[in-house]
DNA sequence: CTCTTTGCTACAGATAATGTAGCAATACGC
DNA sequence: GCGTATTGCTACATTATCTGTAGCAAAGAG
């Protein structure tokens, strides 16, 4: 296995280019990515909580996408303990709120 | 684990609620399907192009989520050939399009 | 010290993606 | 018709990633 070491080999997985677009999209494309941007974008959570609110998702996944969106600079480890986004995370979450509408519309088209 | 038969019985990954916006984001949150509704932005591609955009990525998956995103209403095949976004597909795609600008404030501030 | 919760890790088994090859169908030129 | 090149799409072994369950050390409450 090519393992992470977590801090300086961050590989740009599909993305050989390393545009920031191609970056972002291939982060945000990944297992559980956007819904925990989703989950927390009312308050923080702890890990477990937010792990309650991902459908009990394996703690495994949770917390290397949790360790890459951290050092992406879009979640933070509040000093009281709990996840929340930060301001750029926040940021990005204006753009993954319209989803939720669009998601109805889509939903009630395909399925209903 | 119940495995998927390729055709009828599209498990809903990652929600066991059915939420509309869980099953979104669930769809997008696969690899390379951000990164197709991105490429297909402007004109329809060929499935070669298609992956040739995509920095060769495997035609294993790009077929599988060209065929979840064709199922969920956002890519079609064109009658003369070549994969575009219906309209369904340009509508979400808006959301995706904010992401470049975003992406590229966001590098500077990470990466120099 | 015990009980509980925190963030986080191990690890085997299951699932999904990669990389390379190649198929049937369609269209071109001849 | 025959080659040649394209299309969308599939096979399959290797490799990467995720799941599910268990459990750790640290911090706080009693």
């Amino acid at each position: 296995m090519a393992k992470q070491t977590g801090s300086g080999d961050r590989r740009v997985r599909g993305s050989r280019t390393g545009r920031p677009i191609m970056v972002l999209l291939d982060l945000l494309g990944r297992r559980w990515a956007l819904r925990i941007l989703w989950e927390l974008r009312e308050k923080p959570l702890t890990s477990r909580a937010l792990r309650t609110a991902c459908d009990e998702a394996s703690p495994t996944v949770l917390q290397a996408r949790l360790t890459e969106l951290r050092e992406a600079g879009f979640v933070e480890l509040g000093d009281g303990g709990g996840y929340g986004l930060t301001a750029l995370g926040r940021e990005l979450g204006e753009m993954v709120m319209p989803l939720h509408r669009f998601a109805e519309r889509w939903r009630s088209k395909s399925a209903g």
